[in-house]
RNA sequence: GCGGUAUUGGUGAAGUGGUUAACACAUCGGUUUGUGGAUCCGACACACGUGGGUUCGAUUCCCACAUACCGCCCCA
């Protein structure tokens, strides 16, 4: 039966493309306002720049990368997220530099791959959109991020999201809790669910969020990170919340929210909607945190660093649940009938003066009958008709009709050709 | 990677182990030898995801595979 696209991917036709148009747009402005540029970095990587950045026990870089050999033996993975691609620019590049302003503020939009089961929402080659900002510590650089993130959430109508934030800590907060943690689920090992006894070893934060509901008693009474912090990392945490109250946005505090990447510490969020499009209960559609480490782990100086993730796949989706048609029906401005074979190519030339004159155009290629023509020309929302025919070429006239209002004038060809907004104004006089 | 459901024309879909696979929309043509959104008439699946098997005979039964969707894992 022909060929399929391959397994989790999709075509994203016309009609569609125009909303993603929208959706990038929307944050190519929002993003400008925060002075973040776009960085474009490869679709492919060496395999070793996402195991060093995301962990090599995570889920990411042990079963869902897209990896392979290339026939130059080299070990090679599409990008499964954005940050560790930028990072490794950011360092090859010597941006961190004195000459470049700090924080420096990228984002990037595009495609990234992950080998999983395809589901709402969730393909193998989707799309996000990110931010990175790289250089301060500051917890406003995460309100920022944050703010801006939700701006960019308003500004494409989404409505009813959650923000949701927690705080990892520095390695010393996590090195404590991470051994809280293990001490206090190991007495209850045999109770666990069969995936969080696999989780308490390769990786206990895990075991926080399991969905099962056993595993969610015992992790009622978990000790909590906040009470390991150190106390830089609770000032830290601190003046983000402040901050937030600051500017007026809302959000919770979820001690059990963990990441899917090693590399995150301190301040760590997610915005999430619990629309029924993404599946049951609350998904994510943006997410973020601080990356303190990550640039020094890729080899460059020792360099904060904070930003976020958006699935745009996702994003879409919300969109279209909660809105009636964003994108307005696509206009013509003028399609041009052509009666008998012998006025093709004074069409073509009609056409081509509109375009001049910056107006779109279209005709019949098809060599259809005046009325099939003029009911495509209703069809694409044509607010004028030009109709050329035998008689209009010997006398060298055109008809010119108003759609709206049926009314039809005779105009001078030539008028045509050099000037077809007077033609349009005279028509809007009648 | 595990489990479940589904797969009929451009689209939405009905349907049966057996000579012509409903209906609707869209499209095209005609009704009007050169003028639009209406009416009416007509055309439009050697074919029912792919490959096997059962059967005298399968789109309808069985198996495998592919893809989509849902749940889990995980995540945007």
């Amino acid at each position: 039966m022909g060929y399929q696209k391959p397994k989790g991917t999709a075509d994203i036709l016309p009609g569609d493309s125009s909303q993603w148009q929208l959706v990038e747009k929307t944050a190519r402005d929002v993003f400008a306002r925060y002075q973040f540029n776009e960085i474009r970095t490869p679709l492919f990587e060496s395999y070793a720049v996402f195991a060093r950045s995301s962990g090599d026990t995570s889920d990411i870089v042990s079963k869902e990368m897209y990896d392979f050999m290339d026939k130059g033996d080299r070990h090679i993975a599409l990008r499964p997220e954005g940050t560790a691609g930028v990072v490794r620019a950011f360092v090859e590049n010597k941006l961190y530099g004195p000459e470049y302003q700090k924080p420096y503020k990228v984002y990037y939009m595009g495609p990234m791959f992950r080998y999983e089961r395809p589901q709402s929402g969730r393909q193998r080659q989707f799309h996000q959109i990110g931010v990175e900002a790289f250089g301060s510590e500051s917890p406003a650089a995460d309100v920022e991020v944050i703010s801006m993130a939700m701006r960019l959430l308003r500004e494409c109508h989404i409505t009813d999201l959650k923000l949701a934030i927690n705080t990892l800590g520095d390695a010393a907060s996590r090195a404590a809790y991470h051994e809280a943690l293990v001490s206090y689920l190991e007495p209850h090992f045999e109770e666990l669910s069969d995936d969080s006894k696999v989780r308490l070893h390769k990786n206990p934060l895990r075991v926080l969020d399991s969905k099962d509901a056993k595993d969610q008693e015992i992790v009622k009474d978990a000790p909590v990170i906040l009470d390991y912090l150190t106390p830089e990392a609770t000032a830290h945490f601190e003046t983000v919340k402040h901050l937030l109250e600051t500017l007026h946005i809302p959000y919770e505090v979820d001690t059990e929210m963990v990441r899917g990447l090693d590399y995150y510490n301190h301040t760590i969020f997610e915005i999430m909607t619990n629309n029924k499009v993404l599946g049951h209960g609350y998904t994510t559609v943006l997410a973020g945190g601080r990356y303190n480490g990550l640039v020094e782990q890729l080899g460059g100086p020792d360099m904060p660093g904070v930003g976020f993730g958006l699935g745009v796949e996702r994003l879409l989706l919300l969109m279209n649940a909660q809105n009636e048609a964003l994108v307005p029906e696509p206009k013509l401005d003028v399609y041009v009938v052509g009666i008998g074979a012998q006025t093709s190519a004074t069409t073509l030339q009609i056409i081509e003066s509109i375009r001049d004159a910056g107006l779109s155009a279209e005709r019949d290629y098809l060599d259809r009958k005046p009325k099939a023509q003029f009911k495509t020309a209703n069809k694409m929302n044509a607010q004028i008709v030009v109709t050329i025919g035998e008689s209009e070429l010997a006398d060298q006239t055109a008809h010119v009709k108003d759609m709206m209002s049926g009314i039809e004038i005779t105009v001078p060809l030539a008028q045509v050709y050099t000037d077809f907004k007077a033609v349009q104004q005279q028509l809007n006089m009648n």
